[in-house]
DNA sequence: GAAGCAATCCGAAACGTTTTGGATGTCTTC
DNA sequence: GAAGACATCCAAAACGTTTCGGATTGCTTC
């Protein structure tokens, strides 16, 4: 069906190892049958197949992301960016990206992290959403596959990853609402199984301490990362008496659908109460309300993460296998101006 | 390095053949030997090496997937929902699913199809928003390449497809305004390279004229899919003496950028000006206010697309090889109520 | 007791590359 | 004119699997 090396050869008049070191550029074929064999490639149209190449190098040339997915109507602008971001690195190294999805600790994607560990299904992988006692981390490094990870995680295995310092990002917006006057302010936790959601929620709490503010119980509510959540416990937060008056949503989806709630209690954003999330989507800008966020540059992290993981498979040292990247904030209108912090409490 | 079939049959004291044919459940082993050969295989922990058994079927049992990406910060919701679709569907079809991205009608793009095309290095591919003209298309028909797209294209080339009669949709939402006693209604029009930027267009123009309305010039604009697109033309839009009662937007991110501009002129939306998008993006439920819309499934297009393709790899008859989806229309409060027809000319 | 048959196993080829380890011939060099 | 150096080529093995076409054994059957 396909044209093969043999044809091409046989065409050249070549064996069909003279005609792979042809096209391969090796010194010892002289540059009339290079010319030879590189002509009868282009006239048949031929293309190295790639399997048997892989079979022969004993390595892939892949890297593998399996997408965390919760439910159907999946439509995480995060992915979208992160894939394009390790996409486009990759290509760059002449990689291939295999992606696939499955739900978090399910039995499907235990059994396709082992079967990407094992096998040599793919050369390398990509972790995102690390979770407290991770079992994706444990079994890759168990196996000995490669990997990199975008967060961090807790326990003794060292890993390679880039993180972005969340516990300071939200430490950010929440000093940034008590300087401008507010006390009783609320947080919307990413699930707390996930690393990102414990460091958001440390920042929260870190940070309100070191201001000397007390965190009321139920001040702290825990949503899904989707605008529904986000809107759903927002509507909690504010049936309390008395409501807060800023909330930290734990990222940019949930803080749109609490900001969706906020209105329908009639309630003005930047002006009856504040609102922070955390990501820095494109689309944090284009609210109503724009929303002060913390942000997030995905697309760089994940190439970051790409180029690490190139790095690792080739065996080149790495710079440095920790990264660690400085949030930035970002003021907008859901903010508000500054409050009277005397009738606050 | 890794655990082989080779080593395995050592294991059970069998040859190379039995073991696989052992595996693979053929009835020419002994029961006792099978169980023999299945438990040095967990014993040892082995797992069949994809490459070679790819090399060895002639297929990959992989599906490529090529993203149309327009520069860096690309962050687009679309992409992650259709990926989960089809990574879904193509999981449970036992394939695997390859990823990359390109700018379109780039050359990277072109080698990317190029190169997929030939040499074995997918069993088909899935196509995305298909332009006018596709090239894409009219390189897989040539080569021969199977593949199923989301979009229909104009010309004679007849191929599988899976799409949105977006014509209709758009027109259901220029009726909805137009019955709302709207008559100045501009149009923000996806790229009209893209295939559904013409159908989208058309539904306008169509609609507008069956119903006897005139249509400025300067009412069409056209925007880049983005939110910021978005927020632009709306900003061009409103600055028209007079200017229009009711905007329609080419797809909902474009829409979410054009509500800014509309709030950031101090209008109202859903009094001042009714606004439409189209695509029913999660986020649309969840903007201030609510975006009316015309629902596209993506998820489930991505499903289909790749049921189909599946279908084709393997030669089985295809129900319908040219699938069209009837929209339906979702009012929010963006559309307002009715407006008094008489003072709008 | 030879022929036929089923059950069970295996050697070797094949898939399309790359690479190892020569083989062959030509040209210098003394 | 023999010995080494160099340029150019190739046969065969290897990567790990599947499968084709037997081979072997033991059991029926007449």
């Amino acid at each position: 069906m396909s044209v093969t090396l043999k044809d091409v050869a046989a065409r050249a008049g070549v064996s069909v190892t003279t005609a792979s070191r042809a096209l391969a550029g090796y010194a010892d074929v002289s540059a009339e049958t290079r010319q030879r064999v590189a002509a009868a490639a282009t006239e048949m149209g031929y293309r190295p197949n790639v399997t048997a190449q892989r079979l022969q190098k004993q390595r892939t040339d892949t890297l593998g992301f399996i997408m965390p997915t919760f439910g159907p109507r999946f439509s995480d602008p995060f992915f979208s960016e992160f894939i394009a971001g390790i996409g486009n690195e990759a290509a760059a190294h002449n990689y291939d990206l295999l992606v696939s999805a499955h739900a978090p600790d399910s039995e499907g994607e235990r059994q396709a992290y082992e079967r990407a560990a094992r096998g040599g299904w793919v050369d390398g992988l990509i972790v995102v959403r690390t979770r407290v006692n991770d079992p994706r981390i444990q079994l890759l490094c168990r196996q000995g596959c490669p990997f990199v990870a975008f967060g961090r995680s807790v326990g003794e295995l060292d890993y390679p990853y880039v993180d972005e310092d969340s516990l300071t990002g939200v430490g950010l917006l929440v000093q940034h609402f008590i300087d401008l006057g507010h006390r009783r302010i609320a947080f919307i936790s990413p699930p707390t199984t996930l690393m990102f959601g414990q460091h958001r929620l440390q920042g929260y709490r870190q940070t309100m301490a070191a201001n000397g503010l007390p965190i009321q119980p139920d001040w702290i509510v825990e949503g899904d990362l989707t605008q529904r959540g986000g809107a759903e416990k927002a509507e909690q937060l504010l049936r309390l008496d008395p409501p807060p008056t800023a909330m930290i949503v734990g990222n940019d989806l949930m803080a749109i659908g609490a900001m969706r709630s906020i209105q329908q209690h009639g309630l003005q954003i930047g002006k009856d109460i504040a609102i922070g999330g955390f990501d820095d989507i494109p689309l944090s800008a284009y609210t109503n309300p724009p929303l002060t966020t913390v942000h997030q540059p995905i697309y760089d992290i994940g190439r970051q993460v790409c180029a690490m993981l190139v790095n690792i498979i080739n065996r080149r040292p790495l710079p440095t296998a920790h990264v660690l990247l400085t949030p930035t904030l970002i003021v907008r209108e859901s903010s508000g101006g500054p409050v009277s912090a005397l009738n606050e409490l």
